[in-house]
RNA sequence: GCCGGGAUGGUGGAAUCGGUAGACACGCAAGACUUAAAAUCUUGUGGGGGCAACCCCGUGCGGGUUCAAGUCCCGCUCCUGGUACCA
């Protein structure tokens, strides 16, 4: 009768029936695995690095009783957008290394701080007129914040920043002793300016051997007595390894600064990619060039990649050749070329001039003086960008004046090309049509000679370089090339025209920035000549200025400073207006880190003495012509005049690859707010355009996230496919302007920071370029989830048995710490991994719970997972952090198997393999091979015409 | 143009001295447990053929050396990093 109410008492019922179920899996659940026993990574990772952080247990102190290691990673400019995945690969790499050379015992120095002068911070600083040092600051607090999230094993009291004064102090000082130096060739290093004084005193600079200006005059002992102090001064500028000079540089009139040749790529500045033209100015320039071929020799003894090597070699540019001159013919002016092929001099055509040279115009005739005139002036006007794009257009000018070859005494036609370089060389070039490519398409171009002196055919458009036999040569005819080039420069120097001579590409390294935040240079002007401020007025702190900006007449910004001067006692007078480069403060901090709040030295004589150079270094090889050579220039300073006692910064090196990360794009139809899904795009007329990466799940596009994302797109519209919007994708640098930025922080808090490294490590080689991508994440995970249920029982309590392990677990145990041995000094960090995967697999197999198992376990997989080791190293009662155990020693015993075989016949071979013992020769390989029984059987009593022995792996009997 | 580095399954990548190619992981497929999902576990997974044991092919392309080649040699193709009127 009442139907409805019966309904409902069976409908309670059932729900009744199923709550009963519900609370018995439920308390199921939670009885069987109980929450706090799970790998919980938040507690344990939040745990041990506070641990890590009070205890102080990664603090390095100069202990001589033990070995040390340095380790260090290139520092990060702190940016504002913060750390991405691609940063902590490398200190990832260099943290396991510590961690491991730790367990062997050294004694490790792994230090963290901050390269924190530079561009980004002034431009944000103009846009917004807050000082660079509170932006900078900021940014450094999240950077640090975000690698203590990820459980580094930092000397975090070592910390530097080359903004702070208490550093920038000792770059400033080292600046003052490299003005105060000079490079004495004799004895092949850098020596202090009053030594060179003392000589001019006495004997002028006759005797004198030094690296120094082209223009050098010469004088004597009474000529130096005799200049005022202002020349005096002004002579000593063409010594000092820190010099002021007129320099053609490379001008940014976007950023109002000069740049360094390794700043600029194909015209553009590095950073922010603006034109840059070359200009003429005075500048403070640093006399690298007089440490070229120390540079150049000194990367014979370093454990770097080849690559990196190899890039300074040819930055370098070291080329042997001859130096020459030709006498103008009626004229007294003599032309001074250099050529690496001195062989080939009677295929001289004719001489070319750079257009700047300043001979070019006493040399220019009457009738050929409106030409040349036009054509330098075309020149000219050709930005560098416009010449360096163009090589190919060929252009010069006649200067109507004739060269006289001292070979043969033939009048050579003298051109004006700006194939030519001024800054190169002598500016100047004899060319030889028929062996130089670009001598050959200019003489063509102009319809100059072209004479063949090496032997080979010359139609094929073949050219110099290999080499050949000499002919048309008259005296060198017939000879090989060496031969021929040795015959020449003995010609040169015997009729005092010229000699053998080495020829380096790289120019001395420009110094100045017109720039605000940077180190200050401490020098004023007297005179308009430049003077050290006094050491005890260092460091000379960056001053306030009401804008970041160069002032509208173009001096830099410490030229809206007030009282920007320095008092000396005998009156006040300007200081410099320019700052350092971005290289000066990277170009020491790695002495810096040893003895970081010595506020007498840049580092203690002894603490550096104990300490040494850098043992592992690494970071990207992006740096390798900039950051990695100046840092070299400048321990060999520091080395030369007797402040550190090595005179190589980084004895290895490794570079990691960059992870690059992987950009989705949507599609714009021009003019509208519509977009087209991916695959339907070439049906309309739509520009691509970067989508944030947080809006699209395996390229699926969001669509209410991505109106909500920008305001100009809330009315956005949409033509999907299947329903479906689908985004492309490209791999690209990581970069907040492409949107595509993955951020630790966001895979720590969903995996944790042990899950983190190893997977940082598992996505392949350490030096290769990857794009970051979460795909095999789960994996990892899984391992470490596998790692931690191994030491505790189904119910997911701890739980070890003290049982003697057995010898099959031994051997898992074994092979694992072989192998992870191999890979830590190898750096081979991916197959590292895999093999604890294999190991924790095969114990969890064999379900070992033993201790002298699990023990050893968590030391060796602690460099890579820290934070979950040593908790269980503490669950195992243990109560000194891991950071004190050591590295277990494999024994080769537990690897030794006995000899097994499967045999395969082949054609008539048989090849079996066999385990041995390791320590077995060939021919008891060989011999234990032909014992097998199965070998015996295959045989049939025959005698195996062929026995092929590879040890320890396969042994090939042919019959 | 010149100087480096590289090319291996659907994917990331292993393979140390020339010695069973594809370890390990992802993904995928099937199964177990579960009301279900998640998690976990088991099995399979280079291609082709066969009910099966097993056979054939296979490391960018073309040759060569070797009992044996991803690996060494010669000649290419493509990708990638650096560098460029450097005499």
């Amino acid at each position: 009768m009442n139907r409805h109410g019966l309904r409902a008492d069976i409908f309670e019922f059932v729900l009744l029936i199923r709550l009963i179920l519900y609370f018995c899996n439920h308390y199921q659940y939670n009885r069987n695995i109980p929450q706090m026993a799970e790998y919980n990574f938040r507690e344990l990772e939040k745990k041990w690095q506070a641990y890590w952080e009070s205890s102080r247990i990664f603090n390095a102190k100069v202990d001589p009783a033990r070995t040390k290691f340095y380790a260090l990673d290139m520092f990060p400019y702190p940016s504002g957008a913060g750390l991405h995945v691609g940063h902590p690969l490398g200190y990832i790499a260099s943290d396991i290394i510590t961690r491991y050379k730790r367990l062997q015992g050294y004694n490790v120095l792994h230090p963290m701080g901050y390269d924190s002068f530079g561009l980004p911070a002034e431009q944000y600083a103009i846009q917004t007129g807050q000082h660079p040092a509170i932006t900078t600051e900021e940014n450094i607090k999240r950077y640090t914040q975000q690698l203590k999230n990820i459980g580094f094993a930092f000397d975090w009291d070592k910390e530097v920043q080359t903004s702070d004064p208490s550093y920038y102090k000792w770059t400033q000082w080292i600046f003052m002793q490299l003005f105060d130096s000079y490079y004495d060739k004799k004895e092949n290093k850098a020596r202090p300016v009053d030594d060179l004084i003392l000589e001019f005193q006495a004997n002028g600079n006759q005797d004198v051997d030094a690296v120094c200006d082209e223009d050098t005059p010469s004088f004597s002992s009474d000529d130096w007595k005799s200049f005022p102090a202002k020349r005096q001064q002004e002579i000593l500028l063409h010594y000092r390894l820190a010099f002021l000079s007129e320099t053609t540089v490379n001008w940014c009139p976007a950023l109002g600064t000069v740049l360094s040749n390794d700043e600029v790529k194909d015209g553009f500045s590095e950073r922010g990619g603006h034109p840059v033209v070359r200009k003429k100015m005075m500048q403070w320039s640093m006399r690298i060039t007089a440490y070229a071929d120390r540079l150049l020799y000194g990367l014979d003894e370093l454990e770097w990649p080849e690559p990196v090597k190899e890039m300074q070699r040819n930055w370098i540019g070291r080329s042997l050749g001859a130096e020459m001159v030709f006498q103008v013919k009626d004229h007294a002016a003599k032309i001074k070329v250099f050529t690496t092929r001195i062989d080939t001099i009677f295929g001289v055509t004719y001489l070319a001039l750079a257009p700047e040279n300043e001979l070019v115009s006493q040399l220019v005739t009457k009738e050929q003086e409106k030409t040349v005139e036009e054509y330098i002036q075309n020149a000219k006007n050709r930005s560098d960008i416009e010449r360096m794009s163009d090589v190919k257009t060929i252009s010069g000018a006649f200067t109507g004046s004739y060269a006289i070859n001292p070979f043969n005494n033939e009048e050579v036609p003298i051109w004006v090309a700006d194939y030519v370089l001024a800054g190169y060389g002598t500016g100047a070039v004899m060319a030889v049509p028929a062996h130089d490519e670009r001598d050959y398409n200019f003489a063509r171009h102009f319809g100059l000679e072209i004479r063949q002196v090496i032997e080979g055919d010359l139609t094929a458009g073949a050219f110099a370089g290999k080499g050949g036999t000499i002919m048309n040569s008259d005296f060198l005819n017939g000879l090989e090339m060496q031969e021929a080039m040795d015959k020449g420069i003995a010609f040169l120097e015997k009729n005092k025209i010229g000699k053998g001579k080495i020829q380096y590409r790289m120019r001395d390294a420009i110094f100045s920035r017109q720039r605000y935040w940077g180190e200050p240079i401490p020098v004023y002007f007297k005179d308009g000549v430049p003077y050290l401020i006094s050491e005890k007025d260092l460091p000379l702190l960056l001053p306030e200025v009401d804008k970041y900006l160069p002032t509208e007449d173009g001096t830099p910004p410490l030229g809206r400073a007030k009282n920007w001067t320095y008092e000396t006692g005998e009156g006040e007078y300007p200081l410099e207006l320019s700052t350092m480069p971005g290289w000066a403060g990277s170009s020491w901090y790695f002495f810096r880190y040893m003895d970081p709040l010595n506020n007498a030295e840049f580092v203690n004589k002894k603490i550096q003495d104990y300490w040494g150079s850098v043992d592992l270094y690494i970071g990207g090889s992006e740096h390798a012509t900039g950051h990695l050579l100046y840092s070299r220039f400048w321990t060999k300073f520091l080395y030369d005049r007797g402040w550190v006692n090595v005179d190589e910064p980084f004895k290895k090196m490794i570079n990691q690859g960059m992870i690059q990360g992987r950009s989705n794009f949507v599609y714009r139809v021009k003019g509208t707010n519509e977009f087209v899904s991916y695959n339907l795009k070439d049906d309309y007329d739509t520009t691509a355009m970067h989508v944030d990466i947080k809006l699209v799940y395996n390229d699926q596009l969001d669509l209410d996230k991505f109106r909500k994302w920008r305001k100009d797109l809330s009315d956005a519209t949409f033509v999907l496919e299947n329903g479906k919007y689908i985004c492309g994708a490209e791999v690209e640098k990581m970069s907040k302007s492409k949107y595509n930025v993955v951020n630790p922080d966001d895979v720590i808090e969903r995996y944790g920071a042990d899950t983190l490294r190893l997977y940082e490590m598992f996505l392949g080689p350490l030096e290769q370029f990857k794009p970051w991508n979460t795909n095999g994440i789960d994996g990892v995970f899984k391992f470490l989830k596998k790692l931690w249920r191994l030491y505790h029982d189904q119910e997911g309590n701890f739980s070890v048995s003290l049982n003697a392990p057995g010898k099959e677990e031994l051997k898992v145990l074994h092979r694992a710490i072989k192998k992870a041995q191999e890979d830590l000094d190898n750096f081979s960090f991916n197959t590292s991994v895999s093999s604890f995967m294999i190991c924790v697999n095969e114990l969890t197999a064999l379900k070992c719970n033993k201790k002298d198992i699990l023990e050893p376990l968590a030391i060796i997989i602690s460099p890579y997972a820290p934070h979950i080791c040593e908790e269980l190293w503490s669950l195992m009662g243990n109560d000194r952090s891991i950071v004190f155990a050591s590295f277990p020693q494999f024994k080769e015993e537990f690897l030794v198997e006995e000899a097994h075989e499967y045999p395969i016949s082949v054609n008539g071979k048989i090849r079996v393999k066999m385990s041995l013992p390791l320590n077995l020769s060939r021919e008891e390989i060989e011999s234990r091979a032909l014992e097998n029984e199965v070998v015996q059987k295959w045989l049939e009593g025959n005698t195996p015409k062929k026995v092929i022995v590879v040890p320890q792996k396969i042994v090939n009997i042919v019959v």
